[in-house]
DNA sequence: GGAGCTTATTGCAACGATGCAGGTTCCCGG
DNA sequence: CCGGGAACCTGCATCGTTGCAATAAGCTCC
């Protein structure tokens, strides 16, 4: 009894195949006595529909995909917990996937998820994934970029404004009187234009005070994990002209790897090098000190997607890509307030 | 130009559908010129195959799910990579899905996706579910059971020897002279196996050399997080006869809200308390200080329960339900050893 | 020049479900 | 006793793809 069709549920109860659809669906009229009948039939063997072929029909699935790099990096695990709640709202399933940053996992899945109709929609975090990417694409598929900008993308756009967001923790800094500010996470031009916009928002904020920036304080990682943070404020201490007195980290993992290496090289936080995070993720409010950080409103970034994705489903006229921003805002902890 | 079909690509290469198909799977032979003018029109229309008709037609998809309680708790999303990777060696793509624990999420799920054809398997890590959702199933499904044990279920069950491993860390903090280990993280008879396998561990580990359990030193927590253990150590801290000198945590996350509580009240680790958790997340490698704990063999849970999975999948004869055991072993740090 | 192959291409049926339109049966009022 | 309308049930076509088996075309060889 692999698996139950319609067809044998219809046999067993005697009706047609269609009467069994009918009440398996609530669907039409079916009478008292027939119903049970099916009902009886279908719960014997079992059966269960068969999604493939309903959804064939339909045309619809009723699930979005949510593809990030990492699951395992805090900040993404967060965030597909606010997508999943939101879709639910909207009586969506989400399944998720993971990259790994590799460009051809990310093109596979746009291919697959987004077209292929396994999936409504598609809510993409992209890493490495190119505009050559998605130049092809004609932006007709319901996705739906998180974070990470591709210049000229056909498809909307959910992030927050980077700039503003480094500007502001780099502000709060220089308000604490911090006057060598070190910058951990760049990246180098094609791999992230998120990194880049983060640093200009810490220069702006340098050049807003008229101070010259550091160039040696702005130090690029490899990946955003605890190990590059911690790397990267190992090399900063070991500098000829001393620590900086503080770190903006582009992301938390950054910063808690930075936390742990200076607290192992007997440095006091915030006393002596005062950091800050970005991304807001539950592990920071928890550490010792807890983590000052930009808070992205991950819940409003997963609303804004799932509300694009949504709307982009019916029927109705093509609307032009948007681009969306979600608020955010500094969150101010131990790491540079002191306890 | 919604979805380009099969049949578009056909007409507009002057060819039949069968041998669209052809060549976008690579079947048989086609000549250089046809193929040329196929793929030059799948080009044009941009045609993708639609996948829910290609795995009706085939009777597969590709596709694993893996089902797990929380993502953003990081021994899942640890857990969910490793599946991710052991799957990807077997040709099968993860998606993943997040129950919260909702008995409705996780019975759901069990019924769509394990026999209503949109996965070719299902890997559930239950938190709720209970002998009763499960005793209806046949077995027949390829679907595998992850930690949480369910009494007589009909499928296969991964999981590390957890009586075991709550041995070894208890034996680990007697053998360091603690005398008075709290356990924090039991559950009640209905809730979860796994915590009441770690208390016998614990309970057996103190038994072995002749030891008496303090029963109030044994606490319950309403869930696993960060904010459970620092909830449940400021209570043992506040216990009139003082403060354990050892706590042993159901998981790392308790086990750094435990730190983080006892490092705000001043106490020292391990000097004052001594703390070793369970699961071994990254965060527990970068916390100061850092976590002593049992570390499951993330990478052989993934791979036996693919590997059951897949070979279920065979046509072969059903195989009885198995028992499986992943290994796990006691990663000694700071939290224990001093730094 | 035709038997016998290989190579290239195709039509038909089917996967399991639903949309649509139609067909019975039954009951009611006139 | 019949026309008309619910109420209930059904057959057929179809969603987009692939398996199967057959056809058509080209080539070799005696």
């Amino acid at each position: 009894m692999a698996t139950a069709r319609l067809r044998d549920v219809a046999e067993r109860a005697g009706v047609s195949i269609r009467t069994v659809s009918n009440v398996v669906n609530g669907y039409a009229q079916v009478s008292e006595e027939t119903r049970r009948r099916v009902e009886k039939a279908v719960a014997e063997l079992g059966y269960r529909p068969n999604l493939l072929a309903r959804n064939l029909k339909r045309g619809r699935t009723g699930l979005l995909a949510l593809v990030v790099p990492e699951l395992d990096v805090p900040y993404f695990s967060e965030l597909a917990r606010a997508v999943i709640a939101e879709a639910r709202t909207y009586g969506y399933t989400v399944v998720i996937d993971q990259t790994d940053g590799e460009p051809d996992r990310e093109r596979e899945l746009i291919m697959r998820g987004a077209s292929a109709a396994l999936f409504d929609g598609v809510i993409l975090s992209p890493l490495s994934l190119s505009q050559a990417d998605l130049a092809r694409r004609d932006g007709s598929d319901p996705l739906v970029l998180l974070g990470e900008r591709i210049a000229e993308s056909p498809y909307d756009h959910v992030a927050i404004d980077n700039v503003a967001a480094a500007y502001t923790a780099t502000e709060h800094l220089l308000d604490l009187g911090r006057t060598r500010i070190a910058a951990v996470g760049d990246q180098p031009y094609d791999t992230g234009e998120t990194a880049q916009l983060r640093t200009r928002g810490y220069r702006d904020a340098h050049a807003a005070r008229g101070l010259a920036v550091d160039e040696s304080l702005v130090v690029a990682t490899p990946r955003f994990h605890r190990s590059d943070g911690a790397a990267a404020m190992a090399a900063l201490l070991d500098r000829p002209d001393g620590p900086p007195d503080a770190v903006f980290c582009y992301n938390d993992l950054l910063a808690l790897g930075a936390i742990r290496t200076l607290l192992t090289r007997g440095l006091r936080i915030p006393e002596d090098v005062a950091v800050v995070g970005f991304d807001d993720i539950e592990a920071g409010r928890y550490n010792t000190p807890t983590l000052t950080t930009i808070s992205p409103d991950k819940a409003a970034i997963a609303r804004l997607a799932v509300q694009r994705i949504t709307g982009r489903l019916g029927d109705g006229p093509q609307q032009p890509p948007v681009e969306l921003w979600a608020p955010h805002r500094l969150e101010i902890r131990e790491s540079t307030a002191g306890s």
